[in-house]
DNA sequence: GGTACGAATCGAACCGGTTCGACAATGATG
DNA sequence: CATCATTGTCGAACCGGTTCGATTCGTACC
């Protein structure tokens, strides 16, 4: 292996010479930077990783927890986990992507053994029992998420609330009086996932407002019940002119729900979604959707946490708490009711 | 940051005494021993992972190379993710998540600053351009795909042609004289992905020798389109009684053309897919289909090439070619054919 | 014309582990 | 009882970078 005593010995300079022209941290002549820089592209020479962060106490990589729970959609996750490893290439950083059940034990182990600059945490849940690990440790870290207590994190996440009363509010603003909203499972719930009462109250409180009626459904948390009970919650409103999915599986479902059905949105039916736009794609999903913004939720955070380590502890950078607006992508299932079912 | 120099003076020890006494590699007196351990315990020690990769040339990471495109499935590929980090935690290995559109370049990258101990590549393409820069480099390397030289490297997939085979048998078994096969979009196979040809030539070929007749279509690269081309191939073909995919998009786009058609499966015509358990889960699909096997292709190439790591140079382990036979999951929809359409 | 300063470079120390060689104590062997 | 091997421990060197302090040289300044 080519070290950069190598590379000095070839330049004929110091290490520490051919260090600082590399590093740019001194300045350096002209012609010595020149020959350091023609033996480092004709030794083939790079840096070894592990001697850097061992000098320098930084590893140029983040560390990525997430969960792939069947019940939330893990195909969904992907979308979260590409935007972190995108942008965090794009400034410079590698992503170790930690799957592992046990999150407080993985943040610990790459935590005390100094293998990443900061964490990024994905799926947190309201009460998450990584949080008190990750405020101990000496790196910082970045959530996608909204925990109950959010003070001393950098914190992302869609605006479930707004995205509760949007879905309803569109559809009452074209006339509708009746729907029904579709949660993820109750499970998830449980589990600490207090986005989906955030929006499932949000939208009950607006309907309440407005004067409309809304029923309120956990999905199955079982996928292959989730037509059946798609078909149920159909038969049991047959007034309702409105369908709101906060449930990536009930959308992939609701397609052939339909046509078993013989309804066309949004002729029949009005439908809004709550899922990323590569996700409709993919799915040829045909329903207008508030777009979860997973990718942008994921780069943001990355960008936030790699600002909060290259600032180091001299800027007090403020920890931000970031709800993005939801957006609607419409892709023509709404309309005024043509009539009760 | 308390290092191996602080326990050993906690225990009154030199530090190579405490080293060895953690690491084992030379005997060290039971009094000894349990002294350094209470101050591990004590002081809360954890090896720092930089200065251990520099001191031992083992970093205990693995990178994971892979490429996620719209037109292969991008969803179907965290499978195999997750195999490779599950597997490689299990293993004692954490996993460096490349999604780098350039492959080549990142394989340099890692395998030059020495930060992984050996590589996973995952949508392995007839002549991929980063197997070249594998066999170069000083890590080994596993793979999930079969390239057209697979000499020199530890190689596992699904065997597609069994699987052509599988599907035609089966469906041919039952009775079936004419049906309709739908591969992935042209594009993968154009971009090196031989595995679709693999498949559709076997299928094409058993078809043949049982004299019975296919028809063979790629399936459209825009997803949006998937399903009005499936509507297209059903309307081509109105006497087909048998439906093969290869293509995890169409079977997700099936269920809703078949609906909308008012046909069912068996009864009004049997339908074979190809994709994996977790998939059909997820998506609520009823189609048997053969088990793409992605959480198991991931876990052997782990396993393999985590073998080879430990192994060192002194045991030769010979190269694997492995090609897992095709197994299918009934899920009832195929039967013998009722009638032509 | 002496002093002060900045630029350019070098040698040595350091980061935190592992590992080699030496050495003392112990026990077994002839 | 001298010898030899074995066991347990230590000090020092090493892995491959970065960084601090000191030194040299040339130039600007008063």
């Amino acid at each position: 292996m080519v070290t950069i005593g190598d590379v000095a010995k070839a330049a004929g300079v110091s290490r520490s010479t051919a260090s600082y022209a590399l590093t740019g941290k001194r300045s350096i002549s002209t012609p010595v930077r020149q020959r350091v820089l023609a033996a480092v592209e004709e030794l083939g020479y790079t840096p070894n990783a592990g001697a850097r962060a061992l000098a320098t106490s930084e590893t140029k990589v983040l560390g990525l927890l997430s969960r792939f729970l069947d019940d939330e959609f893990a195909p969904a996750m992907l979308q979260y986990v590409l935007g972190v490893t995108n942008e965090a290439r794009a400034l410079g950083y590698d992503t170790l992507l930690v799957s592992e059940e046990d999150g407080v034990h993985a943040l610990q182990r790459l935590s005390s053994s100094r293998m990443v600059d900061g964490f990024v945490l994905l799926n947190v849940a309201e009460h998450d029992d990584r949080l008190p690990i990750l405020s101990a440790a000496p790196q910082p870290g970045a959530m996608v998420g909204l925990p109950a207590d959010t003070s001393g994190f950098d914190v992302f996440d869609l605006d479930f609330v707004a995205s509760g009363r949007l879905m309803v509010d569109s559809l009452v603003d074209l006339g509708h009086r009746e729907m029904v909203l579709v949660s993820q499972p109750e499970d998830v719930v449980v589990r600490g996932g207090a986005y989906v009462w955030r929006l499932a109250n949000a939208a009950r409180a607006r309907a309440e407002e407005r004067g409309v009626v809304l029923h309120h459904y956990f999905g199955a948390s079982s996928q292959p019940q989730i037509g059946t009970d798609l078909h149920g919650y159909l038969d049991a409103h047959p007034t309702a002119t409105g369908l709101l999915l906060n449930n990536e599986g009930a959308a992939a479902a609701l397609p052939s729900v339909l046509s078993a059905r013989g309804l066309h949105a949004p002729h029949d039916i009005s439908v809004i979604g709550r899922y990323s736009t590569d996700f409709a794609r993919t799915f040829s999903l045909p329903f207008t959707a508030i777009d979860s913004a997973a990718d942008e939720l994921g780069r943001r955070a990355v960008r936030q946490l790699v600002a909060r380590i290259e600032g180091g502890a001299t800027t007090a950078l403020p920890h931000v708490l970031e709800l993005i607006p939801p957006a609607i992508d419409d892709r023509g299932s709404t309309a005024p009711p043509r009539k009760a079912l």
